[in-house]
DNA sequence: GTATTATTCAACCAAAAGGTTGAATGAATG
DNA sequence: CATTCATTCAACCTTTTGGTTGAATAATAC
């Protein structure tokens, strides 16, 4: 999924998965080795890994090598520029539900009802 | 892409791909025809056409048809969602950079500068 | 030193993503 | 009505994704 991908896309894409987001916000409790991370997912270990590395890939997840042991912890930074890049958009749900925008969205509703 | 996703995968995995975030950029300036919103882009109207589908799919899109032509416009509902679900984590990239949290950092940092 | 434990690597697989081209549909225009 | 224009649909292709299983590696424990 990486090579070439800009920070914001690997980020998104890391985000666009249920299992890595509950990975995530599992680690804000505090560091967690992988196969305790992995316990509570119906899946294998193997695949919590693959997730591990694209969170990892994405910047939102560092790994601690302990001996044998690899501890996650959660890196914020990937998340603020999502928050950032997302925040651009504020004005939209705010000032530019105007008069228009609330027009065209009933008249999409009424239309919407009228064709089922 | 669709299908039993929650609104936030889908809204995750739209914003993944920079052509539809260029999209979404675009429309801010108001509603736009398909032809027209996909003009600035290095690919064929047909694939425009699938990312405005997929931004539509993730309700970060609406269309009204006129005759032959469908205007294109933002809607932010989705993105607020991401928002929110961002902020979550701003205590982390506010409180949670404690002692321990830069401690590791630096570590971390110094010993991926030993291994370049 | 032999098991056991923690983790990854490698190969495989089915499904989805992101693009292409060509045809179909359906309004507008001459 | 024949043409052009705006858009989608359909089929196809390649790459990526998200999972699997089985083996490799490497540290710990007995």
């Amino acid at each position: 999924m990486n090579d070439a991908m800009s920070n914001l896309d690997l980020a998104f894409a890391a985000l666009a998965d249920p299992t890595r987001r509950r990975i995530v916000a599992r680690l804000t409790r505090g560091e967690l080795r992988v196969t305790d991370l992995a316990q509570p997912f119906a899946m294998s270990l193997n695949a919590v890994s693959k997730h591990v590395k694209v969170l990892e890939g994405a910047g939102l997840v560092r790994r601690r090598r302990e001996g044998r042991e690899h501890y996650l912890r959660l890196r914020a930074a990937p998340l603020r520029e999502v928050a950032k890049w997302t925040s651009q958009y504020e004005r939209f749900w705010n000032q530019r539900l105007d008069a228009l925008g609330r027009f065209l969205d009933q008249q999409q509703e009424n239309d919407d009802e009228g064709s089922q």
